[in-house]
DNA sequence: CCAAGTTATTCTCATACTGAGTTTGTCTCA
DNA sequence: TGAGACAAACTCAGTATGAGAATAACTTGG
């Protein structure tokens, strides 16, 4: 091994600088939609264009802690959010200033007040996740497979459950799977299926206050259970297409 | 907003350097056993402990390329290896030098020639992954979880095709699922779940040249099949302690 | 060569889970 | 007050699963 194939191994000042930053996929349900938080950039490369909300790690910020506050720069930072991380992007040239090394995180809330505009972004808005501008840097992939990584996860983990609010009723956690699958799924098969997976949900004992908007009777009222995971799972519809 | 915090948010070149690398959970199936390669570092920090593959990225090179080249400098890179991205971690501290953020990536081989001592490392070996020696940095974490997604995604990819030559038996493809989840399985079960998968495997018309090696009939040989994931998959055995 | 032991492959059968549809009774709205 | 919406529970046929057993093709040690 010669000299600069040692320093090509070990020693990181050799290289130009590296920049890392987290960019946060959060997802939202609003009016049984599903929902991505974008913001608008205000500066340039790629300024007036929409981008998830994120930015450099500071020296001394561990990965998660600065999802969390990039998060929180753009909405106020509800209490419930659960956030984990997707996967790293790396490839050269996919930002036109430097290298730049992207880890991004996936965000799950319930459905939050309007985003402020924060430090570092003209406006930022919830997006309907059928309907979605044109994005910035790599960002649509970043986003298409966060959006996969949900509707995985949503399958053998109470996922669900961080989209609502404390307490639920079964038929909003149904509207949470059918606005994240983007399909309808059989009311009496999806109750049976919630109650018998152990775990999943449990009785609060109440029931809400008035029948639904347009009718029907008081519902029961469950929280989140103490399940890590689903056993046995709620399986998608198959996709042919997928499969292969 | 003022100068500093748009310094803070938007210019990189404020901070002091981050080094990113990628460190590789590599395994393989040699003698029934999973093991997965480690280096045996031959500077500081950490001199002499054993470590997972990894190294700085280059600054012209992609994610998956710096962790394939990794991999083949400790190897000599056999064909077919399957590589995926795992996690990243980026706690400050975790390496002593510097900030590092390290991207992992996970990768598969069929059983493998020994390793060679690479141009970064005093020494380099398979190792059965119930019995590691104390790992440097936060590796031990990182392999945990890549052991878990291994574990995971044979369930319901067809993955452990990655871990068999070219063509194979159904009873080797049964041994992996036995070694990487580490429980014996129904033979008769496997077999039939296996061949009722759509697309994981296809016969190949042919059987092998003896029977096996303590008896029994010649097997059929089959090779993977074409599709990507797995349905109905294959399930673990419910594991009730990881459910809560 | 033969008996004993191994293994690949196929069956059986009881139990569990799934999708689709139905039933019952409560509630809202016009 | 009647029509429609909806929660919750039930039915039933089709499919998947775990456990065990049967069959036959091979090996090796005598």
């Amino acid at each position: 091994m010669d000299e600069s194939e040692f320093l090509a191994g070990y020693d990181p000042r050799a290289y130009p600088a590296v920049a890392v930053t987290v960019d946060v996929v959060a997802l939202t349900i609003r009016g049984g939609a599903l929902h991505v938080l974008l913001v608008r950039r205000g500066e340039q490369p790629h300024a007036g264009r929409w981008a998830l909300p994120g930015g450099f790690i500071r020296p001394d910020e561990d990965l998660p802690e600065a999802a969390a506050r990039e998060l929180a720069e753009e909405t106020g930072m509800p209490g419930r959010v659960h956030i984990e991380q997707l996967a790293s992007y790396g490839t050269p040239g996919r930002d036109p200033r430097m290298r730049v090394v992207s880890v991004s995180y996936l965000a799950f809330a319930p459905d939050l007040p309007a985003p402020r505009a924060g430090t570092d972004a003209a406006d930022a808005a919830w997006h309907r996740v059928e309907r979605l501008p044109e994005l910035a840097f790599d960002h649509a992939r970043i986003l298409t497979e966060g959006l996969e990584r949900a509707r995985d996860k949503l399958e053998y983990t109470p996922l669900a459950t961080a989209f609502v609010g404390e307490t639920f009723t079964i038929s909003e956690l149904r509207s949470v799977y059918e606005a994240v699958w983007g399909v309808p799924l059989h009311a009496g098969n999806f109750h049976r299926k919630v109650l018998s997976v152990p775990g999943f949900v449990e009785s609060t004992g109440e029931t809400t206050e008035t029948g639904g908007a347009r009718g029907g009777p008081r519902a029961k009222l469950y929280r989140a259970g103490d399940a890590r995971l689903l056993h046995p799972a709620l399986l998608r519809p198959a996709r042919e297409e997928e499969i292969r």
